[in-house]
DNA sequence: GGGACTTTTTCCAAGGGTCGGATTTTGACC
DNA sequence: GGTCAAAATCCGACCCTTGGAAAAAGTCCC
């Protein structure tokens, strides 16, 4: 337990006040920031000042103040250099390429296979991603400001081990997560900044997104597979072990269908995409709008639903209520101002499963904590994974380096602390 | 958005110097706070002096240090004055006299009917058995230092509304709880703290019973009612509107039992007492150990397990599996460092429902979330809620007074902010 | 074109915090 | 009584925020 100093505070505000810079439309003026903060125009002087020597601000014209010194507008210099954020999915890499304001220049993908799963070969698809992203903008290493990498699966802060979903046999005892930063490092000269996809898209929502006036958030992933991202008062919260936000794998029906994970009745196997297929092929095993491959499958369903077939919209229907009977419980639980819902089955088909989630969740929150949700689709542009590890990336470049990131003190190596 | 100053700084660090000497076992030295709090010793000689001072700390005796100066022990001073914490039910109200050590001095009880839901009512039965409690003790009220009172139903911070449960008709464009309030301040001389039973058997067992190593904490309530209380990095989490935790009805078994709330198969309707007794009825109405009251139903149910009666097993085994399950769900989403089981239910049949409900979480929890999990029965003697309620009169205390409470700042009455 | 005016921004000294290292305190021991 | 060792305190350094004074940077008017 590291009490917090006062240096503690100046990196928090400097940190409060980038963010609202980003998160802001339009550039900004010192006092508007003053206001938005709480902080003294002295304050944030300092702080812009600060920022402004590190060329992370840049002074963008000015705005008339009716007969005095006009305002100085102030805005991300998105020309400081790049970040790079990659989201490692089971089936692809995708990796983005950034300006600090963190603007999408350019982007590449790849398919990958479970045959590819480990930690060399998923850093050399990420190495020639970016490579490439870096050649085809004729960019030099030296314009990368850092680079934030999400991997799926749970991930261990403390002890550094990563279980990439199908290397857990072969990579059991070492420590593939350290390996792959490791072969990160030395390709890039710097420090990648590891997240799950689930705790980046959260950090996306919250600086672009859904999230940004929201104090205790719930950021809930629909895709494959299903969570929920967690913000207490703006922060992302971790849980004791990192792995808090498993909501996909929660019970919502006692001896109902058997989930990815090998149980049954878990909320992922009603609202995750395999789920929203199984419904459909619940109701109609020949329905044409199945698919072979379930993305195909919701894109089908979405066109139809866009067309108010009377099929789609039943499916959807019976998904959406589904979907807010589990919502009801988290925000029993976890009493949030706002609830997002995000992914690709979110992008595709929240349209419908919103509304009808919401008339769900009704009839199981109860009222006080049904009345202070605000519910949204993602307002996230672009691919909100790498988005968002890259915002992490910046979060750790602001802070002084990924070191900074842990968020209890190392247990002390030497047997020294006593009681 | 307040931002934190240094004095906020001083109040953390002073506050949890205080929390670590009260939950001590014994009397404790200023190396081993300063090791515990991770302060240096000069700051936590600053911090000791001020308590001294302010009379809440003694020193209480010295310890041989091997050749040099002994260290002093330090205990909170008792003797100071004196706490109350009062629990407001719905059938009875109690109040508990505490020294400022929070040891249990004397405490008083009423039982109290429907009829007496009304904030004039029972703001008189609180007074009335305060004053006879004061009575007995020939204490005079200028050694209250502090009363804490938990109120049934949930709060609401901003607007200081109360739901006292039969009152909603009533009083439903008054300030319930402002009156009562009002009454409490004009019959002791100082400002009740008001909380909830649920937030304040949390604080109990976060200052003096399983909490008390904990980071992310859930207590779980089982009573008549159920709940939990979360704790996250050592504080209580609130919510957005201060009504985190109702995961009593949270959905458990869809179409299942209808719960006191009128919704269906709410974890309350399986777990909590009247959920218990249903589970025992379902298996024979005519069991003997059904009684006419759900107290003494659950006390012949224990009696009845500790003489390893099979009927009485088998049903806390189910009950236990299926809290287990519901605990699953938790543990999934807020990964919790440690789970404690509390209040009246747990106090008598926890013994056999803890073990039964981590073997019930084991079968879907997922395994990482699972490990990081210590299962405890509440370690707090006496009353949860009352010493909770008084715990967060001294915290307002220690803080300067209930006004420091308000975790938003509120919002400017003069239409004065801009954007 | 230059002063008056207005509003923004910065400067400065005050005030509150923590901390490392020097210093004092307080015992035991010889 | 002097010496020694460990605990506790004191002190100056340093960091942070902030209110108010001062400076800066425009407009406006004569």
């Amino acid at each position: 337990m590291r009490p917090r100093s006062s240096r503690d505070i100046r990196r928090e505000n400097r940190f409060d006040l980038l963010r609202r810079v980003y998160s802001a439309e339009r550039a900004v003026t010192r006092q508007w920031l003053a206001a938005e903060t709480g902080l003294s125009p002295a304050t944030v002087a300092t702080l812009t000042t600060e920022l402004l020597a590190l060329g992370v601000l840049v002074e963008v014209g000015r705005e008339d103040s009716g007969g005095g010194r006009p305002r100085a507008r102030l805005a991300v210099n998105g020309d400081h250099g790049v970040l790079v954020g990659v989201d490692v999915a089971e089936t692809y890499v995708r990796a983005d390429l950034f300006d600090l304001a963190l603007r999408g220049l350019d982007s590449g993908h790849r398919e990958i296979g479970p045959e590819d799963h480990q930690p060399d070969v998923v850093a050399r698809h990420v190495v020639d991603l970016v490579r490439g992203i870096f050649d085809r903008g004729r960019l030099t290493r030296d314009r990368l400001l850092g680079i934030g990498v999400s991997l799926p699966g749970q991930r261990h802060t403390d002890s550094g081990v990563s279980l990439f979903p199908a290397a857990t046999g072969a990579y059991e005892d070492g420590d593939p997560e350290g390996r792959f930063r490791g072969l990160l490092a030395d390709a890039f000269g710097s420090e990648p900044f590891l997240e799950n996809p689930l705790k980046a898209s959260t950090v996306a929502e919250l600086w672009f997104g859904g999230g940004r006036a929201a104090h205790d958030l719930a950021v809930v992933t629909l895709g494959t597979g299903v969570g929920v991202g967690i913000a207490v008062d703006q922060r992302l919260y971790r849980g004791a072990t990192d792995a808090a936000g498993e909501w996909g794998h929660t019970l919502l029906v006692p001896g109902g269908r058997t989930c990815r994970c090998g149980r049954t009745g878990c909320v992922e196997a009603y609202v995750g995409a395999p789920g929203i297929v199984a419904t459909l092929r619940e109701r109609d095993p020949r329905d044409p709008l199945l698919h072979a491959d379930e993305s195909a499958t919701v894109d089908a369903l979405a066109s139809a639903a866009g067309r108010d077939d009377p099929r789609a919209l039943a499916v959807l229907d019976e998904v959406g209520a589904t979907l807010g009977v589990a919502l009801a419980n988290l925000v029993n639980v976890l009493n949030p101002d706002t609830v997002v819902l995000g992914s690709w089955v979110a992008t595709r088909l929240g349209r419908w499963l919103l509304p009808a989630a919401r008339d769900g969740a009704a009839t199981h929150a109860l009222p006080r904590n049904l009345a202070a949700v605000d519910w949204r689709l993602s307002g996230v542009e672009g691919h909100a994974v790498s988005l968002g590890v890259a915002a992490l990336a910046l979060e750790g470049l602001v802070a002084g380096g990924p070191s900074a990131a842990p968020r209890r003190d190392p247990v002390p190596t030497t047997a020294h602390r006593e009681r």
